[in-house]
DNA sequence: GCAAGGTC
């Protein structure tokens, strides 16, 4: 009896081979791709690994000219399977000519079980089998496999054709909404403007927030602190009221600010702070981004290269609790011999015991992400040397003891007013020795006591603005996309990528460009199911049903065609006005308002400097000659957004720069503007 | 040149 089992990919088809032959296995290649091949009792068996999918879906060549097909006829226009890698699929027949009995031993989720039944469809073409059988196992564990193979199932066909729906809707919709909206707009070739099931509810998403920032009216707002002073040592405290959005009030309570403070009251408390829980995909890239300043899709490409090397452990991931099989101390062990981790390690090791965290997503999928082996000295560079560090502190750091820290509070009088101060202290570093990322610094306040008198040496008078929410780093972009259940742990970093190469975002924290504030208004307005992330929630709820056979196939996809109909009916006679959503977009990006001469003023970069600069459209007049020489100089740093403002004083326009780490800042473009020396007075 | 999902 020959058997042929396949899996999803090279790594499981080895570690099936390891498992059933007891490791004695060896390896052939079958045009290029690695096969493994044992015997048991009178059984051969080769295991081949693919490479995902192995079909995708696809319009007939005929539907494939966008101009001269009208992107309705996609909705119910056939779907064929083509092939995603015409090599693996050679291997795979060439196995399959030789085989009599076919095992599918691909992940046990809806993905795999298409890929699966891809397969045994193409093997089928090939040559009619005695059987064709399904092992289902949740982890890579020689009992779970062991297990799976004595128990073979059936394939699970239901559960196929829900993995072929949801192929199917998305490619329906996507082609469809895509095409339809490039049209429209007339944006065509590379500047396509694309639509989804799960970039357009984030790309909404980004719009929304922006739209309230952009929309937000700051308040100017003071506060009072006063700098301090115990036998030497210095602490600031706050008034109790926070902000005061009258400052003559403040003036009136500096006035009433004598030269000593009494202490009205003195606590010190201890906590703990518990350490992180281990690595899944989502967690890993968000700290990639907030700690290594990686892109989710830059961490994810190194993350892939290091666990290709065998240094780290599968990196797409949902889960968050190591399995019991994991070996800590052989991984401490290993970590230990880096000079670096090696005091970490001991202060792990001098544990009592060693309990690992545990996060809230519990999964067999495979365990979180962690270190299989340390990298040969100086064998990786710059950020991949960032990127495996970062999974082995968090590692060491699940392992850690937790942190003990001491806060301090105290109450204290001065001139009849109450001020506030606040201490911070690290007593026990516990796991920040191994993740120090967001350690706090120590702010200690001095040791005071009820009716102790403390000395004030400065009254600080500070002039603030209230803040609009924040714009979405790429790390809390994963996470956010995470909850709303939009992309896969395989996806997410993809799908934002892709709002960045369509130019409907920029930069970091991210911003919605102007294009991207068309489209999203037009998602919103005339294509409201993929505007929202339900679209994907009732995807899944129909998927199950499918796979439950509560439901067929034919009728979730075409329910989904009739929506879709009835979209598409919305958009008739709106395509001159999505086009020009979108052209008005366009034209606004980089717009900063109006000139005195009439013309438009932008961002402009000097093709000398490289330096950016505001200039008036009209710099050159149509005659060549005549020009309006209005510039202002620019902030060399940061993102400079239009407020639509301008400058009370002057009648320049008011421009907001918004740096990295830093809060948003409004000036008035011109830098002779009175304004600022009125400012500089009230200083 | 369309989507999203696997994997490299």
């Amino acid at each position: 009896m020959r058997t042929l089992i396949v899996t999803e990919k090279d790594k499981s088809a080895r570690r099936i081979a390891e498992i059933l032959s007891n490791g004695k296995f060896g390896t052939k290649k079958v045009l290029n791709f690695p096969v493994y091949v044992f015997r048991k009792d009178s059984q051969e068996i080769h295991v081949i690994g693919l490479k995902g999918h192995i079909l995708r879906v696809d319009f007939p060549p005929p539907y494939q000219n966008w101009q001269k097909v009208d992107p309705k006829e996609l909705i119910d226009a056939e779907i064929i399977k083509v092939p995603v890698n015409e090599l693996v699929l050679k291997a795979l027949k060439e196995e399959v000519v030789w085989a009599d009995e076919l095992i599918v031993a691909t992940d046990f989720d809806r993905e795999g079980e298409l890929i699966g039944y891809d397969a045994a469809e193409e093997a089928k073409r090939v040559k009619a089998f005695r059987s064709i059988k399904r092992a289902r196992f949740s982890a890579l564990t020689p009992q779970e496999i062991k297990e799976a193979f004595k128990n073979l199932q059936d394939p699970y066909l239901s559960l196929a054709l829900a993995g072929e729906a949801r192929q199917e809707i998305d490619l329906v919709w996507g082609a469809t909404l895509t095409r339809f909206l490039s049209l429209a707009s007339r944006r065509l070739g590379k500047h396509f403007l694309s639509v989804g099931r799960v970039q357009s509810p984030t790309l909404c998403l980004l719009a929304q927030r922006e739209k309230e920032i952009r929309d937000f009216k700051p308040t100017d707002y003071w506060q009072l602190k006063l700098v301090l002073a115990k036998n030497g040592q210095q602490f600031v405290v706050n008034h109790e009221k926070e902000r005061f959005f009258d400052h003559t009030q403040v003036e009136k309570i500096k006035k009433k600010l004598g030269e000593k403070g009494l202490v009205l009251e003195y606590e010190v408390s201890q906590r703990n702070i518990l350490p992180p829980s281990p690595f899944n995909t989502t967690q890993f890239l968000a700290a990639a981004s907030n700690i290594a300043r990686l892109s989710p899709a830059r961490a994810m490409q190194i993350a892939e290269d290091l666990y290709m090397r065998g240094l780290i452990s599968y990196p797409r991931v949902d889960n968050t609790v190591y399995p019991a099989s994991l070996n800590f101390k052989a991984v401490l062990s290993f970590l230990k011999k880096d000079p670096a981790y090696e005091e970490v390690v001991q202060a792990i090791l001098s544990q009592e015991k060693i309990v690992p965290t545990r996060g809230k997503k519990h999964s067999t999928d495979h365990p979180p992400i962690y270190p299989t082996a340390l990298p040969p000295l100086d064998s990786l560079r710059g950020a991949e040397k960032k990127i495996y560090d970062l999974v082995a502190r968090r590692f060491m750091a699940t392992l850690s003891p937790s942190v003990e820290v001491e806060d301090g509070v105290v109450t204290i009088e001065v001139g009849g007013e109450k001020f506030i101060g606040k201490g911070f202290r690290v007593l026990k570093e516990g796991w920040y020795l191994a993740y120090p990322f967001f350690r706090r610094k120590d702010e200690p306040l001095p040791a005071l006591k009820k009716g102790d008198w403390v000395e004030v040496l400065e009254v600080r008078f500070e002039k603030k603005q209230t803040q609009p929410p924040p714009r979405y780093s790429s790390a809390r972009l994963v996470q956010e996309m995470e909850r709303l259940g939009l992309g896969t742990k395989s996806t997410r970093h993809q799908i934002i990528q892709n709002l960045f190469e369509r130019g409907y975002i920029k930069g970091e924290p991210i911003q919605t460009t102007e294009l991207g504030m068309a489209v999203a208004e037009a998602l919103m307005r005339h294509m409201k199911p993929v505007s929202s992330p339900e679209m994907t929630s009732q995807l899944e709820d129909e998927m199950t049903e499918i796979a439950e056979q509560q439901k067929s196939k034919e009728q979730v996809v075409g329910h989904s065609r009739q929506l879709l109909k009835s979209v598409m009916k919305g958009l008739e006679g709106e395509k001159e006005s999505l086009r020009e959503t979108v052209k008005a977009g366009i034209k606004a990006e980089g717009l900063i308002g109006k000139c005195s001469c009439g013309g438009e003023l932008r961002v402009v970069v000097s093709r000398k400097s490289k330096k950016r600069f505001v200039g008036c459209s009209n710099y050159f007049k149509p005659d060549g000659k005549q020009k309006c020489s209005v510039s202002y100089p620019l902030p060399q740093k940061g993102t400079v957004a239009s407020t639509g403002e301008i400058c009370a004083f002057c009648g320049a326009p008011v421009v907001k720069i918004i740096n990295q780490r830093k809060r948003p800042w409004q000036i008035c473009l011109n830098p002779d503007c009175p304004s600022k020396d009125f400012k500089k007075e009230e200083k």
